[in-house]
DNA sequence: CTGTGAAGCTAATGCCATTAGCTTCTCTCG
DNA sequence: CGAGAGAAGCTAATGGCATTAGCTTCACAG
């Protein structure tokens, strides 16, 4: 039998994703992670190695999150279809969870713990753009331009950092056919 | 006559922004300050209200910096040729500072502190768009894309978020056509 | 020559991360 | 059934940091 109150890793994650949700990384500290799961300070320790170890992880399941989202909206799609649907996606992901994203840090892929998560997550852009028939390097660059539009317009958005919200949602769908003229312009 | 050793407020957010070039946000401690400095941690309080403002400072000294130094890149030029100075200058000021850049807040424009000098950066870049005849909102679109590009990429450079650097050159440059064929396409 | 205000200092508080070392509980194996 | 080992928790202690309170000093103005 397993225990009833132990605490696991994986719940001491799940706290530490509910404070960064409602607080902001700046409110992710251990001391409120113990209030939470109603455990000593230091009793984490036996879970998790230190609070950088600990935002860490919470990366990997925002990552992990963020891809099974996205592998659920372009699934079925291809061509113009899923990459509008992937941008769509990342969009709502962002505006949904805005402060866990600005948790993420940008540079998931050489990180120790990170990095099988966010080389999962650039995997689906990757595969997204399948079927335009891009070859070599065209396909990273392809990759990279759709992940500085949709990293870039969703950082800002989730931060506030446009002065009023009005006509995002213009701004954006500009920003999608625009990409996708210049998919094809390049074909 | 002025006291030779007075500090001032410039020179602590002088001492501050060295700090964070050199350690990355983290690094910007009123205690590593005061040690810079040669003063009692306290004593900075005579200067600066509050770590948090003392942040805020930073971020406004970047801001100003950068707009001076697009100015700088933009003057004397119009049309596209205008668009790609102010877009390289963008890319290679953070290549410079990456550090420094990863510290300016997302959202400098509703700060009280940073409004301004937030505001005139956007000034510069909405100003580099002046002939291109693009009318109310259309100009006001056009500046997010711009500023979506600049710092979709420029965010992910500075922090290494680019796998490797390959080819990086030619990924830009390709974001600068394509934006500067979808302004065109608008026309 | 004096006194006032700014700039600096030391002492003290409180929050947080982290370490050390002890206790307790649970499951496993004899 | 009965240890005993290992995991998980706890309290106490340390050290770094921001911030506040209240004292001292010093340059300058009158």
């Amino acid at each position: 039998m397993v225990a009833r109150n132990r605490l696991t890793p994986a719940k001491v994650v799940d706290a530490a994703l509910d404070l960064v949700d409602e607080h902001g990384v700046e409110g992710l500290t251990l001391a409120a992670v113990a209030t939470r799961t109603g455990v000593a300070a230091p009793s984490l320790y036996k879970h998790v190695a230190s609070l950088a170890e600990l935002r860490a992880h919470v990366g990997v399941r925002v990552l992990e999150n963020m891809t099974e989202w996205f592998t659920d909206a372009v699934l079925g799609l291809s061509g113009d279809e899923a990459v509008t649907a992937l941008m769509h996606a990342y969009r709502a992901y962002v505006v949904r969870h805005p402060k866990r994203y600005s948790a993420v840090p940008v540079d998931p892929l050489h990180d120790e713990i990170q990095g099988a998560a966010g080389r999962k997550l650039m995997e689906v852009m990757f595969a997204t753009l399948r079927g335009y028939g891009l070859e070599g390097s065209e396909a990273v660059h392809a990759t990279r331009r759709l992940r500085v539009i949709v990293h870039g317009f969703a950082s800002i958005e989730a931060e506030g950092g446009f002065g009023l919200p009005e006509g995002l949602d213009d701004t954006y769908d500009q920003l999608i056919r625009m990409y996708l003229d210049d998919l094809r312009g390049k074909s």
